[in-house]
DNA sequence: AAATAATTGGAAAAAATGTTCCATCGCGTG
DNA sequence: CACGCGATGGAACATTTTTTCCAATTATTT
């Protein structure tokens, strides 16, 4: 029923046989398939240039896939284009969809985009409203600190085990208080003066989280809370909090917006540390 | 703040000098008016052809313009469109010259923002080309399986952690495969047919997810793969695959993306197995 | 380790596309 | 009505882009 293009038949055959393919048309597989939509733009040149490759190997790998040439190939994209823009973008199409599932009231599919402009909309404050002073002051804890714990809980803790795995790639000793058998307090005795606590917590708060930073309080370590509000339990026992305001749709809170917040705190901070970036990602074999 | 193109520009001198304008190259702007998007695909005589006029006429116009020729001034449209078809690309390049200059002592904070416009582009990429059918079926793959299994290593672990923890307020029985104490063969023994398995992997791949998919499919489960690109070793491997393209400004990879995919699914999910929202979050207490 | 096959990069041929030039045409003006 | 000016279309020209061919290199197999 979806009328698949060309293209589309392209693309796939292209996937099956990637494997079996020699390194170089690999590499412009892969480039034609990031770049999909503006190839049907490009010259062969800038196609070979995008790869790093020959351009005659683009035109290699066209012939490979049966056409006389790029030029031939090219066309199959290009028409892919102009059949989709015409018909009055997918508006239409979408209100037809509705209309042919009529089982359900809303596609699920409808309600993911719906979830997805939430959280642009979220990202968008986040951009916005960022309070530079205090995210400033939260990457100078974190580049003073020797060791580092990070905490969160259910929801949070998603976000909670990603700053740990990024902080890996700094020098400091990060300690991420899971919980693993029931251990919350061990994890966090050793915890003292110059170190670091990072909690990230949103209403309901997680009573593990407001306990590690009480913790952290005590032992006078600093602490950096990342929440939704400057009210709230966790202003009291924070030297630093940071707001994130998360989209929500359905009554289904976002995380993304925190997410964002997280990375670019540590991408923040591995620049201040002059870490060079080969140094943070990509050691080869063991990442993913 | 929205700068206009060059092309608006160009459109607007266009409309002004209309009046003025001998008959043919009235009839080449009206051309260039409607046809304002596929001007980038194409070719001098094809316009010509459109406006009844001889391909020469064409290029005159574009002198009367300011421009060398036609091909400079289709240079513009071209631009115009890649600037607005992929934000996230041209943000990212961007972005790299900045961090590349590192003289040019650019402080930390300003990096952040940075940081975060290039996941907000990433994000309005995703809303714009995110694959209908596949989400569909990606739900379906869900819906009907009785155990889910979710794998992810490394930098996908919060990913993998999330979802987990998501799918446990669905009546699913959930299956973290987190290797802990070595043991991600003993954790996958059990998968079988009817249950699935959430594979979130980056190139270069984790050997473990890796493994996982294997195992899973050796099993008859169905796999639901979150990667990046259709080609490469998840492909061969998955019933469903699910691409986020994540913007790496800095050599950086973002996360943003794939947590919001992650999280839009999870949202259809619970709306498809008709879960009362409520049912899906804060039940008091014990939430986050 | 040698032989063989496949892949790759450069350069030149071929094709296509874009641009210029000029003779002609049409229109308004003197 | 002739003249001049700008507009027009055809064809030659110039340029760019694509494609082919081949030699050098690299990988694979025996």
């Amino acid at each position: 029923m979806a009328k698949r293009s060309e293209a589309d038949a392209l693309m796939q055959r292209i996937a099956e046989e990637f494997e079996a393919l020699p390194r170089q048309l690999q590499g412009v597989a892969r480039y034609l398939e990031e770049h999909r939509s503006s190839i049907m733009v490009q010259r062969v040149g800038e196609i070979a240039e995008g790869c790093g490759v020959h351009a005659s190997a683009v035109v290699r790998f066209a012939q490979r896939f049966g056409y006389s040439g790029f030029t031939e190939m090219q066309a199959v994209f290009r028409n892919a284009w102009t059949a989709q823009a015409s018909p009055a973008r997918s508006y239409q199409q979408r209100i037809r969809k509705v209309i042919e599932d009529r089982d359900s009231a809303m596609p699920a599919v409808e309600i993911a985009s719906r979830f997805i402009d939430a959280s642009r909309a979220g990202l968008d404050e986040l951009a916005h409203e960022l309070d530079e002073p205090r995210f400033q002051k939260a990457m100078e804890l974190l580049a003073a600190a020797e060791n580092i714990y990070v905490v969160g809980v259910r929801r949070s803790f998603a976000i909670a085990t990603y700053i740990a795995y990024a902080l890996q790639h700094t020098q400091k000793r990060v300690h991420l208080v899971d919980g693993l058998g029931g251990m919350y307090r061990e994890q966090l005795r050793s915890i003292r003066k110059g170190d670091a606590l990072i909690a990230i917590s949103f209403p309901p708060f997680g009573k593990e989280t407001l306990y590690a930073m009480r913790v952290a309080q005590q032992h006078r370590a600093n602490v950096l809370a990342i929440t939704e509000s400057d009210l709230g339990p966790l202003a009291r026992h924070s030297d630093v909090l940071l707001k994130v305001k998360e989209g929500s749709a359905f009554a289904f809170r976002g995380l993304t917006s925190t997410m964002c917040l997280c990375q670019a705190l540590f991408v923040a901070l591995a620049y201040k540390l002059e870490l060079t970036v080969e140094e943070t990602i990509s050691r080869g074999e063991y990442d993913d």
